[in-house]
DNA sequence: GTGGTCTAGACCACA
DNA sequence: GTGGTCTAGACCACA
């Protein structure tokens, strides 16, 4: 379900809060749900439990999961968190496209590339 | 001409790559112009020269200066360096659009995101 | 394994990578191996961690070795380095060959050098 | 006649000392030639006079020129010259068919590859 | 424990 | 003056 991509350069926790978000966002784990234990996990991953509990940590701050202690982690309530998340992704792409231009590229080279990419996308599914 | 934002928590040396990278893409700094010297930014910034020294070093391995030795750095042709840096930002682009693909966002509220983003900006110039 | 030559004009750290270059390239460290770590390694050659820091980040740059923060530093596949390295010895045999023609020596004395060298290498090992 | 690459990473002296060993190995410079005087050359190439100096304190010191106080840099015979040339650059051929063969690149890689180039090279001129 | 960043300061080669 | 390398040592993030 989770996999680690050890060449990313990014640390491993953020790569497992950054899975689980998504899994969470688009549904493959529904509201209250229970969410792996750490050491079931960290064993599947062959990850150390400590790197486990601080994603677990990072998602619960971010009101991704809750802790019931003694009984697990479990999944929240989806609704806001959508919402959220668009409003993160919307931010990065804006200081991208601001940085983007400040190097002197048009926005009509980024609206082009961007709508080009996704017609793309689009068509390799269909 | 360059600041340091020590909130960022991007490392110095990585902040004054891309400040200098800016500068030389939007041709503020041309060709063959005279990077100012690693002790001097050093002094202006407070920064340690090391710190310095280790961002000129990026900026030349990327291709943006040259380094006569001796004599100081230079800003090197711009012409490649364009290209590459367009792709290097439309490839950051497409990620996020993946990811937030994958998160259930749509083609279109992306698309539609950014149009207007960039419209929004449009007019605040002008 | 490593050998730190003091007298060579060439810097500490530059000649850590290239011994490290030969022992993945060569074969005698596999892909995923694990590299000694930075402060390991400093101590047991007598050198400032930093130098080995610089050499290891070389290498990652150069796709050799794999960085896992809080981990380690491990070996990366050896598929493409390869060719790429057999490219980069072919270039510098090529300019020198190049120089050498414009100090009037001729391609035959290359290729007769070339050849019996090579040779004598061959009945050395047999 | 002399020509410096600033985007070449050698220092500027050991380019002004190899373009002049070219020039006398070649025969383009003959024996008992004079030399530009330093202070000329400095002018002409807009380079730091020390920096000409300094080239030929290199270019004496290896036998290529020779001075007369008060008179000037005169280039020396060249007979026992171009041997010593050839040594250095068969030594330097020798060191990297050495490490390229430790990195596993066979002795055949290496003649086939050096024949065919100085073939190509053949081809362009005729 | 493991790597990443940074400072302070030294010494060297080059111009 | 200008960059390049290195040491010593600190502090932080990550596992």
């Amino acid at each position: 379900m989770i996999v680690i991509d050890y060449k990313d350069s990014r640390p491993i926790y953020e790569q497992v809060v950054d899975k689980f978000r998504l899994l969470i966002l688009n549904g493959a784990l529904g509201a209250n749900d229970k969410m792996p234990s750490v050491r079931t996990l960290a064993m599947e991953l062959s990850i150390n439990p400590n790197t486990i509990q601080r994603a677990y940590m990072e998602l619960e701050r971010q009101g991704y999961i809750y802790t019931v202690k003694g009984r697990g982690n479990f999944v929240s309530d989806t609704n806001t968190l959508k919402g959220e998340y668009k409003e993160e992704i919307f931010k990065k792409l804006d200081e991208i496209c601001d940085t983007a231009k400040k190097a002197g590229i048009t926005a009509e080279d980024i609206t082009d590339h961007i709508s080009e990419y996704m017609k793309g996308e689009e068509s390799k599914r269909s």
